[in-house]
DNA sequence: CATGAATGAGTATTCATTCAT
DNA sequence: GATGAATGAATACTCATTCAT
């Protein structure tokens, strides 16, 4: 079981995304994935446990998609600034042009039970590595404040990032979260509250670019 | 009928709480809550029209009570800085000195079916609205960003606090939520990057004291 | 109980019989009924036992009503013939003119269950004196065939009088039952056949004026 | 398993007319008749969409068994007296020779909800089509009388065949209704009244034999 | 007499999972 | 490996009836 290596290991989850994103998490019946998928409902069975299993490998699949996608947008950058800015950006980016992925992720897949969520928050310890990296690497090198646990700093960006993510779904993708990678990068950075340190002489108005 | 009016209607979400705490969002039955609240099953709908209704009125409840000690903490607080460090606090606290709602709220009520889900989601725009309208002010001032919509700033906000507390709830209550109110306004009020203009010689440090 | 002295006992099966042929036999509810009736839901069972008492006290003040109607019409005509003519005619005359009650008594009143559909049987059994009465009349006096069992003439006049309000009610009373009458009277009277008596004589028609 | 040679269709609408026939309509539960059919619950609902579904695929099976022997009893008369008479007398062996069925279908079936007795009345169609055809051809021929509606004919013949059954159904089965076959033909075909083509001089005239 | 809040028994139905083929 | 027919556990909700007031 768990064999990944037939293609309907994957046909299979990608019917269960779709499944999932059209008639939502409580009516995604197996019988329905499998039919989806092109094979017999006891087929499903054969490369999964069980329901909670194919849920939690549909969603470890999809994060490790989305994590590599943000390693990969992180690239060469050496600025632990910069590298925040592009996993911001790429987060965006992943699901923001996947609204069927969104939907499953921020809306769905959140409804499964509480022994699903504690694996999926599991799961979610890949994308928190990336994350603490950067803090790690901001911190050390003076450059992210220290006056804050790590942790919450993470609590921040990620917090912030799933936020915007789902509000973008509940509104029906009626705006255009693209645009928001900026904005939302100089609000993690610099706060809301109003950049004056203009003071110092540059007429440098706290923009991202600023940092770099 | 007594809807509402009575002890019973209270009698009930309390159960309802304790059993969904202790049981999990699935297994709430509502015999059980009926049993725990020293009723019939029958009368739970003499005060509520299902089970969905229940869980609604449960939240409605619980949200309203945080509402309310919220725009009690901000008081007569004019500074919109301090407004939302007051809100931030109470939030944490509100929800950091009831584990049992903290643990309903950000983990076993996700688990609602879509149509509950919808329905919490119009309830959450009176939270909204609290924080919005510090925004508003803020923005009004000139002392937030207005670099930034005012909508993602809420999401900055909301997420943060939102993904702290699950964050709490999940690790089993391991770590002293209430002391993250301070650094949680510093990290929403002046974001992540190390704040230097304690450089230009006077003692502001940058904490939100100083932004007071 | 069962106490008919009260305005109440009247009106909570007055309000029985409007909320049956409102709501239809199984959406009845004692609450309902006494709402209708104006009183509290216990009240009913000062007046009656239990829901099967009621129903069966509605058939039974409706039955005697039908039944005292039917004695009134045949009134003082002797021959059994016109007797029958009178009778077919007054039941139809009787329900034709109270499409509510007959859609109580030919359709929801049989969705009652067994228990119920026993006394009401029981309680025909002073519809079916009348028309045994006619009928061993007709007998005694040569006027009406002997050949077939009292009993088996009763289940063809009894039988067609109650098909033909029953069509009638599912039919939407779309057709004038009244003028079904006479036709009937002919029907049973002289059967299905083309009627020949022409050999009498007279050139009369079999019509039932005939016979008299 | 496979009970009655894998035909679990045939066998849940055996089980069903089992039980409601020893239940009764309203204790006929779906698990009772899933037990007595030797399948699990679950079963039942791979046949039937649900309840009300199984109860009128129950109806329409018999009543087709009813008609089709009825037509097959009619064979090849021609004479429409002839076929009436052989349709009357099948109609009392078919349920004659099966209290149970006559049980289920005059008494308990019409326990149903009005929507299911909205379906029974459609089938009940093909029945009234059987009779419809015969008094046709009688009134065509001239053979039946043409002053009475052919509507009221079929409800005098409907009528007297289904009070026939559920008089017997209901006096426990204490009479011979197979006795009754010829004397509610006769009735039928010549009426209440006493036959007087003694004209012709011998009294015995009036059975259906002098008729064909 | 009258009230009406409270009671609690009773059941159709879904769907994840199995296993004989 | 695949199949899909069969399984059976698990639960919200209604409403006739009661009885304290």
């Amino acid at each position: 079981m768990s064999v990944r290596g037939g293609d309907k290991y994957a046909a299979i989850l990608d019917a269960a995304q779709h499944v999932i994103a059209r008639q939502g998490y409580h009516n995604a019946q197996i019988s329905r994935i499998a039919a989806e998928a092109g094979v017999a409902a006891g087929t499903v069975y054969l490369y999964f446990q069980n329901k909670p299993d194919l849920l939690v490998c549909l969603f470890r699949e999809r994060l490790n998609l989305l994590v590599s996608e943000i390693k990969e947008a992180i690239g060469d950058a050496v600025d632990p600034r910069e590298k925040l800015r592009r996993a911001i950006a790429q987060h965006l980016r992943s699901l923001g042009t996947r609204p069927e992925l969104a939907a499953v992720t921020q809306i769905e897949m959140r409804q499964a039970d509480t022994q699903v969520q504690q694996q999926i928050s599991n799961l979610m310890k890949g994308w928190f590595a990336v994350i603490d990296q950067i803090i790690a690497e901001g911190q050390a090198s003076g450059l992210f404040t220290r006056e804050v646990p790590a942790k919450q700093i993470r609590n921040l960006i990620f917090g912030t990032l799933d936020q915007t993510v789902t509000a973008w779904v509940m509104s029906g993708y009626k705006f255009d979260i693209l645009a928001l990678a900026e904005p939302t990068y100089r609000l993690i950075a610099h706060g809301v509250m109003q950049h004056r340190e203009g003071g110092v002489g540059n007429g440098d108005s706290g923009s991202p670019e600023a940092d770099l």
